[in-house]
DNA sequence: AACGTAACTTAGAAAGGCAACT
DNA sequence: AGTTGCCTTTCTAAGTTACGTT
């Protein structure tokens, strides 16, 4: 009984969010799902126990069993790399039409759904058994909660101790430290310190570069000793149009105050943006602006409309224009003042060494621009106040100014987080924050625990596999929805698809799919049990995909949209919470993003090998390197925008092509009179004359292969971005030895922002590192 | 468990800059 | 010298996950 309300429970939510103009609120919601759902229980909460659930199953039926012999008997399809990249991969879209479909979702059918869906959990459930393993690790998290607990009071007990001498670890880190810093006693640190101070002058740069990975690891939670920075750089206050720039409503000049004139430039600016003809964006660019009117002006100006902004767009138009008119110098003056300020505020010393902060420039106020249809684009993003925000640096350090006439929201002095601004910014009312630059130890040694991590998955995923697979197949309904989910995300590296509320753009993934963004084909193009997946990822990026899936997914995936709406979620039993709580429990750290990690790199070590061969110059290795690497960016979906220029380029590089055809036609031409001369009357000349147009026909040829090469490259990269993963997701180590191997120069690969990321990975890696 | 929130990673667009072409 | 086209950098939105509270 209680697994079927369990059900009903989110398909119930999914309803609600497709009624976007209802005001109702997530409290609100579960009030609807008790009144309507008259035959389930009161009560709201889920299973926690498995013994309770045991109650509820009722006899096993030999449908079950049948199918559970079948599971056993598919093969691994995942197993295979290659396939996976054949198949995931955007397709040619057609966006306006495919976002209809997915935009229309039926209004109310709650009753309809409530009433089908029911009987039919109802019938499933009823042959589902006993759970078979039924040890609930709930002692188990108890007592490593509890550990944890120890763990972290041990730390902050050491927080005192300053940042040179690090502390032995901690037991909980203890195993991951073993393998990463076998090599280097203290000892060796201090001659290699000394050695480097040696160095010093010779290279500035390199000498005074913090080789932190040559430490031992600092613990988990305590992430600095001493933290000292100048704040953040506010944006510079408004600078109000000169009165030559009018503003006209409804045909009659008008003089805005600054603060309504500073927001109208927000949308003059971004005129020609095709934003702005969004229906969306105009409202809630008219609403805030209204807001922040002063009262004579809200009564004036009452419709967008009538509001001519033209000549403030022009304004801009041409101040942009001038600054690309700057003379060199100019422009030199310029960047001499952005680097000032990079030298007071785009640096904080952490733990004696000096680091780079991220983004030390504070958020200037704008309108907001979400991706895809966001509910909220073009509201008004507020200008910052030093009373917004928070400052984090240590106890005995300099306590930044804040600029005059103002204070600090708060000044913290928490060692935990790794913060040195922060403020809530006003769209969605969410904390923003000033962090470390990737070059940072602090982000370097989180990106290189991200790689072991996902390389401990390589050695358990076999085991995890095996058990989703058993999963298809159990009795309990939530078991095989998360079995086809992690299968999901592990053969599609989908991500985990968290719950969102209305007030952002409707966009899934793996636990949030609907029922609507997947098509089941019992046979298509030759292909048996495909599933086609269309819905918008993160950034309402498209992810389409058609792909064959195991008999038993089918199967299990037919069940799970039976007697559904489209609108209704296919995972109705599962939320991204219990499922990395179920793959944290397979291993430690396991969550279903590292499975995106791990495909990725572990695809890209695979590719490299395929696709590398010793005898092939370094060109024809950095063009494998990057199939490689585009190989991953398909696996991943990352898109883009195909570049403005690109069919005007690709024209370009067609009639170059077309061109070099031509030549090769007329030099074989040549070749060939050249020849019949030769025949005709055999000499010295003829025949040097033969070999010479040969070599040029070969050349010619040559020169096309590359060009056509250069053409295939670029068509397949048209809307693929290669950058995210290169950034995110491929262990650099892999990278790294693999230069090494070949001798590609690293700069063929990383450029200076990617190499500054990853000198961790350049320094400590050798030719034989594999993922 | 459900919910809300904080902290951190991942993401594509746009701006900026530079070098190869015309 | 101006234009074009490509690559890098900057910007900040949008995810995931951990954690605390109710």
């Amino acid at each position: 009984m209680k697994l079927e309300k369990e059900g009903h429970e989110k398909s119930r939510r999914t309803h609600e969010r497709s009624e976007k103009k209802s005001t109702h609120s997530s409290k609100d919601r579960g009030k609807d799902a008790e009144l309507n759902g008259k035959h389930r229980h009161s009560s709201k909460k889920r299973p926690s126990d498995p013994g309770e659930r045991q109650q509820e199953s009722a006899v096993s039926s030999s449908g079950v069993k049948h199918e559970a012999g079948e599971a056993d008997m598919d093969v691994d399809a995942t197993a295979d790399p290659d396939e996976r990249t054949r198949h995931a991969g955007p397709q040619k879209s057609s966006p306006a039409g495919h976002n209809h479909t997915l935009k229309i979702r039926s209004k109310s059918c709650k009753e309809r759904l409530n009433h089908k869906e029911k009987k039919d959990l109802n019938h499933e459930d009823g042959n589902l058994k006993k759970e078979r393993n039924k040890d609930s690790n709930q002692g188990d998290g108890e007592e490593k909660k509890m550990k944890k607990k120890r763990v972290k009071e041990e730390e902050q007990e050491k927080n005192q101790q300053s940042a040179k001498k690090r502390k032995k670890q901690s037991p909980e880190h203890d195993k991951a430290e073993k393998k990463k810093v076998k090599k280097e006693g203290d000892a060796g640190e201090e001659q290699k310190k000394r050695e480097r101070g040696k160095k010093e002058d010779k290279k500035d740069e390199e000498s005074d570069k913090w080789k932190w990975w040559e430490e031992s690891k600092s613990s988990d939670s305590q992430k600095w000793s001493r933290l000292e920075h100048n704040g953040p750089y506010f944006a510079p206050e408004y600078d109000p149009l000169p009165a030559s720039v009018p503003f006209y409503y409804d045909g009659q000049l008008l003089k805005l105050s600054p603060a309504t004139e500073e927001i109208a430039t927000f949308y003059a600016k971004m005129l020609d943006h095709e934003y702005t003809s969004k229906e969306a964006f105009q409202n809630n660019f008219f609403t805030d602006w209204r807001e922040e009117m002063t009262s004579e002006e809200r009564k004036q100006i009452k419709t967008l409309s009538k509001c001519d902004f033209s000549h403030m767009h022009k304004h801009f138009l041409e101040k942009s224009e001038e600054r690309k008119n700057m003379t060199k110098e100019e422009k030199q003056v310029l960047k001499e003042e952005s680097s000032r300020l990079v030298e007071q505020y785009g640096f904080c010393v952490l733990d004696g060494h000096r680091e780079k902060i991220g983004n030390f420039k504070l958020e200037p106020p704008g309108l907001f621009r979400g991706r895809g249809e966001h509910p909220k684009m073009g509201k008004l993003k507020k200008r910052i106040q030093p009373e917004h925000v928070a400052i984090n640096c240590s106890q005995d350090a300099k306590i930044p100014e804040a600029p005059a006439g103002h204070r600090w929201k708060r000044v913290q002095h928490d060692n935990t987080v790794t913060w040195l601004a922060s403020w809530l910014e006003n769209i969605h009312g969410r904390p923003k924050y000033i962090m470390l630059n990737p070059s940072s130890k602090l982000k370097g040694e989180k990106d290189w625990q991200k790689y072991e991590t996902a390389r401990q998955l390589k050695v358990c995923v076999n085991a995890i596999r095996k058990q989703y697979k058993r999963d298809w197949t159990s009795r309990e309904m939530k078991s095989r929805q998360r079995g086809v989910a992690i299968y999901f995300i592990d053969k599609l590296a989908l991500r985990a698809g968290n719950e969102k509320d209305e007030e952002s753009a409707d966009t899934v993934g793996c636990c949030s799919l609907r029922v609507e963004h997947i098509s089941l084909h019992r046979r298509l193009d030759g292909l048996e049990h495909v599933v086609e997946f269309d819905f918008l990822g993160k950034d309402s990026i498209r992810y389409y995909n058609k792909v064959p899936v195991e008999k038993q997914v089918f199967k299990n995936l037919k069940l799970f949209i039976k007697h559904k709406d489209p609108e209704d979620d296919l995972f109705d039993r599962i939320t991204t919470v219990n499922l990395n709580k179920a793959l944290n429990e397979c291993m430690p750290g396991l969550t279903a993003k590292v499975f995106r990690t791990f495909n990725a790199s572990t695809t890209l070590q695979d590719q490299l090998n395929k696709l590398t061969a010793e005898d092939m110059t370094v060109e024809e290795k950095i063009l494998s390197y990057n199939r490689a690497n585009r190989a991953v960016a398909i696996l991943c979906n990352h898109q883009r925008a195909a570049p403005k220029t690109f069919e005007k380029s690709m024209q370009l590089l067609q009639e170059k092509i077309q061109k070099k055809k031509e030549q090769i036609e007329e030099a074989k031409r040549e070749l060939k009179a050249a020849k019949k001369a030769h025949r005709d009357a055999p000499s010295d000349r003829c025949r040097k004359l033969v070999e010479k147009k040969e070599k040029l026909v070969q050349r010619l040829c040559e020169q096309l292969k590359k060009l056509q090469l250069q053409e295939t490259d670029r068509e397949e990269n048209k809307v693929i971005a290669l950058g995210t993963s290169k950034l995110n997701y491929l262990d650099p180590r892999i990278t790294v030895a693999w230069c090494k191997k070949h001798n590609v120069p690293i700069e063929k690969i990383y450029n200076k922002t990617q190499r500054d990321k990853f000198t961790w990975a350049i320094h400590m890696t050798d030719e034989s590192f594999q993922f």
